[in-house]
RNA sequence: GGCGAGAUAGCUCAGUAGGUAAGAGCGCAGGAUUCAUAAUCCUGAGGUCGCGGGUUCGAUUCCCGCUCUCGCCA
């Protein structure tokens, strides 16, 4: 079988962030390398996406050109795939004259065809930068609860769905100049009287329980012609005579990419006509891993826009889209900064790539968001990778170099049965693009292989005896240099190769309960293959990524009225007796001098402070708390403690000391 | 606002074409072990499967409503 398998094309306006990484590029690459395992022929391709609206305004922005934004990220997006170790046969981009060429040609065709026609829209242009401005780009007064900076599509603070018309005194985001409104004439693509051919197509195809009800949703909506050219002066220009000014839609011409990156592969190699092997060949399955965001396009713009040529081309037999990964419960957000870059970690953690990747994996979001956080990353490494996998190999390869490093191996067939069994569910999961299900059964083996390790304990053999139960598990750790080559193919897997002194097998002979080597000789003694992450090197990993704290960022603070806050009364007020409470080992009951005497109140503070510690202190008091009864004893109101790092509890207190009863304002 | 997705053990997630054992990994507790990067193995505790109704002999699983999170569209 001949597959084509691509990813998402990297937008060249910013860089590739560990979300893009699980979403799209990662688990491409772990079927690409699947695939090559099992002799399959494969083409794996990707390219940067250079026009579109987004690079103008970044231009703009930087005060600078376009070219220069994409010639600044197209280098950074490859270098950041290859190092990687995204197995990409060719990283081509949307600048190319072929893919210009190409993309004139299809709207051509399109046109010819009888899809497109003209209409007359209206939009909002930006005088001074000399640009028509997405909605978001403008801002304004919202009309519904006067916030000035209400976006163009969206108000942030009352949550009204706006159109760029609806706004007072509206802005440009750019300039801050009021936008002016243009009428100008547009192609559009006439989706919707392809609908019944993009249906017949969809219903083809096996979609993902993630995948299948956003398409099931658009077309029961119906499609809706939809506008492929843009006023712009940065893209692929509309090939007519009398639409100067006019460049194609970057979500028309962008997918066209998949195609003359192929083209553009095959040239490179002195075979142009070999992209017809592709992409006019129903016998090759088409398959594109993208992020949920652009679902749309690659399961009924794409197709439609193939179908609509009428040329033949090859439609995408799959198109498995992950959904997002969050950080440390937050979404993604390049502008907020609240991002791990590749690049960055690339340069923070050069030596911790499969790691990354590892973790990826197990974190990919395949059925819907996931959160990566930093917590889980140490220990998805130190617990999963290095205790059960790496800690295995090491294991097993230091008690044969201790029985001299050479034997002869004859494994059972139970450990036979048990390997090809894994390599065999490993690949069904990998087909069912399952990437995390498929680590898990990689880790589920080696726990298999821990267990028979544990139990057969050739360390109370003699030697002469322990030597072959060892050596029968060197047939499994070959099939593991195969088997973790689609996951860690940059570190983990070729040095247990290395160590090992095998080479790659195919998957195909994994999956059979035979034999993979007759004998086994270490050359050198074995050395661990992963470190464990020392809370040291993650807090260093973690200062360097992630530079600064998202919670202030965060825009709904629910915030409070002047008379609501005055509702609350605070006293200073000292502390004369303090003691445990009995059978509690969280609460004290404190007895505090305040401006109409003493009261008592219960505190959940006995694991912070001792109780003689806090008599004759000063604290803070909310006076007008109602009352309450812990462990039998009534409080009257709370002292207010800061919770520090771990949790810690510590005292709030005036700078120097103040009379009882002082009021805090 | 419309549409869709999600809400399951402390954490990250599976799962159930409706039915007496609700699962995994991590974490935690106890035990075993010491070949291995204090790694491994065994045992165990932990869940009114988001909230409220309904259908049913029976619902975590179906239907309706609600809340929260996310996405898409306008």
């Amino acid at each position: 079988m001949r597959y084509l398998v691509t990813a998402a094309l990297p937008y060249a306006n910013g860089p590739l962030h560990i979300g893009h990484l699980a979403g799209a590029y990662l688990p491409a690459d772990i079927f690409a390398r699947y695939l090559r395992l099992r002799g399959e022929e494969v083409l794996f391709i990707c390219g940067s996406d250079e026009h579109g609206v987004a690079i103008t305004l970044r231009a703009w922005q930087e005060r600078t050109t376009p070219q220069a934004i994409i010639d600044k990220y197209h280098p950074l997006l490859e270098e950041s795939l290859r190092r990687l170790g995204i197995s990409l046969d060719y990283y081509g981009r949307t600048t190319d004259p072929l893919h210009h060429d190409l993309s004139q040609r299809f709207f051509l065709r399109l046109l010819e065809k009888g899809w497109l026609e003209k209409r007359k829209v209206e939009q909002f242009w930006d005088p001074q930068a000399s640009t028509f401005l997405p909605d978001r780009y403008i801002v304004g007064t919202c009309p519904h609860c006067g916030y000035e900076e209400a976006y163009g599509d969206q108000c942030e603070k009352c949550g009204a769905l706006l159109s760029p018309a609806d706004l007072i005194h509206p802005r440009s985001r750019l300039t801050g100049t009021p936008p002016e409104k243009r009428l100008s004439e547009q192609f559009y693509l006439r989706l919707d009287a392809l609908q019944p051919l993009v249906e017949a197509y969809v219903s083809r195809c096996h979609w993902k329980p993630n995948v299948g009800p956003v398409i099931q949703n658009w077309l029961r909506a119906g499609l809706a012609p939809r506008a492929i050219t843009r006023d712009l002066d940065w893209g692929i220009p509309v090939p007519l005579p009398d639409m100067a000014g006019k460049v194609l839609y970057v979500w028309f011409e962008a997918p066209l990419g998949y195609i003359s990156i192929t083209q553009r592969w095959a040239a490179s190699r002195g075979a142009p006509h070999r992209w017809a092997d592709f992409w006019l060949n129903p016998d090759t399955r088409i398959i594109h891993f993208i992020g949920k965001d652009n679902i749309v396009f690659h399961t009924l713009l794409f197709p439609a826009i193939l179908i609509a040529a009428d040329e033949g081309y090859t439609l995408p037999a799959a198109v498995p889209a992950n959904e997002f990964l969050n950080l440390e419960g937050q979404k993604i957000s390049t502008s907020r900064r609240w991002t791990i870059d590749i690049h960055e970690y690339l340069r923070a953690a050069p030596h911790r790539l499969d790691e990354l990747r590892f973790v990826l994996t197990a974190l990919m979001p395949q059925t819907r968001d996931r959160d990566f956080t930093w917590e889980e990353f140490a220990s998805r490494i130190n617990n999963e990778l290095v205790a059960t996998i790496t800690n295995l190999i090491h294991r097993i390869l230091t008690l044969l170099w201790r029985y001299g490093g050479e034997a002869t191996v004859i494994p059972e067939g139970k450990l036979l049965h048990t390997r090809a069994e894994s390599a065999r569910t490993i690949g069904a999961r990998l087909e069912a693009y399952d990437f995390s299900g498929a680590l898990e059964a990689i880790l589920h083996l080696a726990q298999l292989a821990n267990k028979g390790l544990t139990e057969s304990a050739p360390w109370h053999l003699p030697p002469e005896k322990a030597v072959g139960v060892v050596a029968s598990y060197a047939d499994l750790l070959a099939a593991m240099g195969t088997l973790l080559e689609p996951f860690m193919p940059l570190h983990v897997a070729p040095k247990l190769r290395e160590q090992l002194g095998v080479d790659l097998l195919n998957w195909r002979r994994l999956e059979d309960p035979t034999p993979l080597l007759s004998s086994i000789k270490l050359k050198a003694a074995p050395q661990p293959l992963v470190p464990k992450l020392s809370p040291d090197e993650l807090r260093s990993m973690q200062t360097q990524l992630l530079p600064t704290a998202p919670a202030s960022a965060s825009p709904s603070v629910a915030y409070i009225s002047i008379e609501e806050f005055q509702k609350v009364q605070l006293q200073v007020v000292t502390i004369r007796s303090a003691e445990r409470i009995p059978k509690s080992d969280k609460l004290l009951k404190i007895t505090i001098e305040a401006a109409d005497g003493t009261h008592t109140v219960v505190s959940g503070i006995a694991q912070h402070y001792e109780p003689e510690a806090l008599i004759g202190q000063q604290a803070i008091w909310v006076a007008n708390l109602a009352p309450r009864t812990l462990r039998g004893v009534s409080s009257e109101g709370m002292l207010l403690f800061a919770e520090g790092e771990g949790g810690k509890l510590i005292r709030v207190a005036p700078e120097t000391p103040v009379p009882p009863g002082s009021p805090v304002q």
